[in-house]
DNA sequence: TATTGTTATACTCTATAACTATA
DNA sequence: TATAGTTATAGAGTATAACAATA
């Protein structure tokens, strides 16, 4: 692909396949790991332990959609199918009656927890092992600030939701 | 997700999720650029994009999907669609009659070279702008490795195909 | 028997637009 | 009128297993 992709230089060339095939092989392990364990997508695990980490297990359906997902009706298809396993709950909030509170339940923590050794496991084997103290420095420090350049430079995540056409 | 994921250290965790967010955002931009473009999706772009360096434009179907894909028939899909819009062409290898021969077409580098620039474009502004010199060099340096590392460390992908039951 | 590739099939996931209900 | 969420629907993509052909 190197002819084809003239325009960037042989290092920003590999920087930027290397971290695109990193990627992919961590996730596509990982989420092995994860439907053999628990059952669960990457997207589902991703669900279930941002939940986990809000206080008191409850997000709105919109703050959790934020970041994971690209349309509603995605959150509402997952949070379906967790809701059916009764990994989590869903009920109305008290103070907007428009807005969803989504719960994580025991069982669903309970799952989070037994799944969550392996997915560390996975990471640290196949991600961390590799890399010296140094080097995870240096990546936590450039790609935490190429992860702020691009939530700030709305890619087309800030595309609004379209209007009705009436 | 912070608790969740306790076993990992703050800066590991850092690494990892920023390491799989700004795949995710490079990925998800990239892929809306190509498709507003030229009707391409991300994998469909990697496959033009890697027959076009090939010596000859052609490689075999096996020696396609490597990397690329993680099923057979996910790949035959997919050559299909770029077949029938006439980007590439599948023919019977002379050397093995088994093997099938994929070569772009004149009209499939076409549509690479009128996609490339604004997909060059979009990796510099999204992922290279914030990055100095240094970090390039140390970012090549270390996913390099940790790619080469995961390739050697089968995951999932080595799983060999399924005999048949008889 | 092993390898290459295709096909049939079933399934998962995603996105758009229309819709309801609340603010 | 704007916002939160669901639903209907349709399409894209994926994976497994069975299959045919060649080595």
């Amino acid at each position: 692909m190197s002819d084809a992709t003239s325009g960037l230089t042989p290092e920003e060339l590999g920087a930027y396949f290397a971290l695109v095939e990193v990627a992919n092989l961590l996730q596509y392990a990982v989420d092995g790991h994860l439907r053999a364990e628990g059952d669960l997508s990457y997207l589902q695990f991703q669900i279930l332990a941002t939940l986990t980490d809000a206080p008191g297990g409850r997000l709105r359906m919109t703050d959790l959609a934020d970041g994971l997902v690209h349309s509603r009706s995605g959150l509402t298809y997952q949070a379906g199918l967790l809701d059916k396993r009764g990994l989590i709950t869903r009920a109305p909030s008290p103070d907007d009656e428009r807005s969803v509170m989504v719960t994580v339940t025991d069982a669903g923590r309970a799952l989070v927890g037994r799944v969550l050794p392996g997915h560390v496991a996975d990471v640290r084997r196949l991600l961390l092992d590799p890399m010296t103290a140094g080097d995870l420095a240096t990546l936590n420090d450039v790609l935490g600030r190429v992860r702020r350049h691009m939530r700030a430079t709305p890619p087309r995540s800030a595309r609004p939701r379209v209007k009705r056409k009436n």
